[in-house]
DNA sequence: GCATTTATCTGACTTTAGTCAGATAAATTG
DNA sequence: CAATTTATCTGACTAAAGTCAGATAAATGC
């Protein structure tokens, strides 16, 4: 049985060593070592800085120097020293370096869009993918403080809220359920927290502070591609470490029974169910923590 | 829109991208250059003749040759001459390659292993692997006659019965289901095709041999990971190829209106509704075509 | 301000990968 | 059985990737 479950991993990467395979062929089609490619797709993506460079691609100095040289001498890019610290340089696409990326993500663009044209139904593939995009790239998963009106912020908060309308089947409204103003969500009064994989937003959670001590979580989301990976706990951790630094010590926070992982998540990280403390039409279930 | 599924996929190649080097990382780390630990594993997996090694690699064969001749002086490989034909040679493991072979094999299971390990929804991550990797080798799907009782097939069967009794929402039965005489899903008489991606069956049909000029199309079934990809039409196409080739004029086939897909097929290639005509349990819809 | 650290570059290598034109020997073809 | 084809090997290359010990110049620490 679990021989069975890393044999059908196993299949998977084979299969997508070969698609790897085919993408690098496709770029060495343009003439140019994969290793000079990859440089020039790194400084496209924005890369610029060339410790950080070295660092993504895991080039030794010597080897990075001379693939920038052969890029300069291409006349694909510029380098110049960075004016804060002016040991370091500073790579930048010229403008033929900036077509020549352009090819080269187009080809990336092509093969994906290959990938999806012969498929029927290109939802449950993507879905699929960003499943296993997650699952393997759980550790690059970064948990920042974001505005909530920010456009990361605003894509998990639409996610969130499309969820809530699925899962509670009504048609929930974030603006009819104590939507915050937006400076409770802020330090000093709080904080708002998302985690993204990349620009892909994979959960989010508010500390919407609503006096001196005491604070609510609201907007807890996890997206359904990173479930199963415990990011709601570490989710839930990171709101509570934040709501401490503003020196909250009660937080509470309401929910619906129909969101029963969340439910059973609470309970375990040493939450108390208490008395309804508001009239939002959404939830059924009040949980409170000491911190 | 479009340009979002584009990313989607495109964070995906990254991170299985970044997966696969990981995984020639710790092959490298083994002390042997990538080219003679792939040849190696090659010849682990079973491709021992040159030929098949050489087109299963993409390696020249001056380029073969020398990696077979450094294996060979590390003692973990022979090759000896085929005996049916001289001028082509094949290669083995010794006993001391079969155990670095098992080195190899265990590197790559043990990821696999930790990938699997720290997600909770193990079912559901696979299954999206299997989508991924049907998605991106359909071109490797092999279709081929295989017996009724052979391993495939019983794999197959056991999935479309799985699959059935969900659908009808009850307990399918084979045998209650006309089980043929295996020798009726036979030529000369019928014949049973498997699709298959490796070892990975991703769909079956058969056609039941009742009388000289026609046949019933059973057993119709395409795996879930690989649905939306156009493999049922090919299936039937094969199966009214095979039946053809068999001498066989008129085909029919029963099935259950809850297989909506299957019956749109049906009538999209060109079968047209005929009465009952048989007393089975579990089909309300009976099927016919003129070949 | 002088020693140390940091960031990058250069030169001199080695290893790995890949190419290609013969050479060799065993089938196959007519 | 001679000519041709097929399968592999060898030698002589080239290109790409990677390593490492200085060199250089700008920041930093004390």
């Amino acid at each position: 049985m679990h021989q069975d479950e890393i044999t059908r991993i196993r299949n998977f990467g084979r299969s997508v060593a070969v698609e790897v395979g085919a993408l690098e062929d496709s770029f060495l089609n343009r003439g140019r070592p994969l290793g000079a490619a990859r440089v020039l797709n790194a400084i496209g993506l924005g890369y610029e800085n060339l410790s950080e460079l070295r660092a993504f691609l895991r080039l030794d100095t010597g080897l990075l120097s001379r693939l920038l040289r052969g890029l300069e001498a291409e006349g694909l890019i510029e380098t110049k020293p960075n004016p804060n610290d002016r040991r370091s340089r500073i790579a930048s696409l010229t403008a033929n370096g900036k077509e020549e990326f352009d090819i080269y993500e187009k080809l990336s663009d092509e093969r994906a869009a290959t990938i999806l044209a012969r498929h029927k139904h290109a939802r449950r593939l993507l879905d699929a993918m960003d499943i296993v995009t997650v699952a393997l790239s759980r550790e690059d998963i970064a948990f920042e403080e974001a505005d909530y009106a920010s456009g990361i912020a605003t894509k998990c908060l639409s996610a969130f809220a499309a969820e809530l309308s699925k899962r509670l089947k009504l048609e929930f409204d974030l603006k009819k359920s104590g939507d915050p103003e937006l400076s409770q969500m802020k330090p000093p009064h709080g904080t708002f927290v998302v985690a993204r994989l990349g620009d892909m937003p994979v959960g989010c959670v508010g500390v919407k502070g609503t006096g001196v001590h005491f604070a609510e979580v609201k907007r807890m989301w996890i997206a359904p591609a990173a479930r199963g990976l415990g990011l709601a706990r570490r989710m839930m951790t990171t709101a509570e470490d934040a709501a401490r630094a503003l020196g909250i010590d009660t937080l509470r926070l309401d929910t619906n029974s129909a969101l029963f992982e969340a439910v059973s998540l609470y309970r375990n990280m040493g939450w108390t169910e208490i008395e309804r403390f508001n009239n939002d039409p959404y939830p059924d279930l009040f949980f409170e923590k000491q911190l």
